[in-house]
DNA sequence: AAAATTATTCTACAAATGTAAAATATGGAT
DNA sequence: ATCCATATTTTACATTTGTAGAATAATTTT
């Protein structure tokens, strides 16, 4: 069971799937190019993620530098599983009509999925 | 800004879906069923949706009855669009995408999900 | 070397969540 | 009227999250 990724630590994570091996000071400026979030709040954000192995600390004092354990996909999957086994009894389908009902799908948006339907399909023979 | 609903509160929430008009007793008897919660833990999450302006409260004491006052499409979508603007930049065709990629579609779901795309299309003629 | 700057760690604290025991109130049985 | 069973409220407490000030350590500048 991996720990869960807060929303503010996924910001952080961001950052570093961005661009991995920056130090504490790079994340920090980063961040703060669209948030408020003071540098320690950050730095906060950054230790919590070590503690979770979301991101490993490498180098030393004063010079570490981060990288992520963990990949953008596999923190979605946890989230989504989650909402997943939780809201739609782990039906993707339902989840995707559920959009549907919702009207939330654009042109392009239905162009994309059926796209990517007919991608999966095509490498499913045999 | 709806005050989000916590997973335990959202397994009360799910059995007054079921059920509308239930007392706490009721509740309580219908959760066990299928986990392990103390009455008072069901009771304490009860409450706070109470508070949260979730569920209302009827009735005279020793004879509440209990109704849930968002819907399960309400729900679903204040986490869905936490997760969506987080990790897909509100994109539901990159959602997809992530299912497809993951392999986590099954054909049946593929096809509901051309089924509910090809609906979608009848009702957008003008 | 002392001072200033910068990087990193510690400490803090409120709100939310998960979980439940203890206390209390009330309706029904005797 | 008293006691018992049951319904409801209070209180509790650890953990997680969001947020950041205070303190400390290391480096650079003067």
């Amino acid at each position: 069971m991996k720990k869960p990724v807060s929303d503010s630590e996924l910001e952080v994570l961001k950052v570093l799937w961005r661009t991995p091996g920056l130090s504490a000071p790079e994340i920090v400026a980063a961040l703060q190019r669209h948030c408020e979030w003071e540098k320690t709040t950050i730095i906060t954000l950054l230790n919590r993620l070590v503690g979770k192995q979301c991101v490993a600390r490498e180098g030393v004092r004063r010079s570490y530098r981060y990288r992520a354990l963990v990949t953008h996909d596999e923190c979605r999957g946890e989230e989504l599983q989650n909402i997943f086994r939780h809201y739609f009894e782990g039906k993707a389908a339902a989840l995707v009509s559920y959009f549907v009902r919702r009207g939330e799908l654009k042109p392009e948006d239905v162009a994309e999925i059926r796209q990517a339907l007919a991608e999966l399909e095509e490498g499913d023979h045999d």
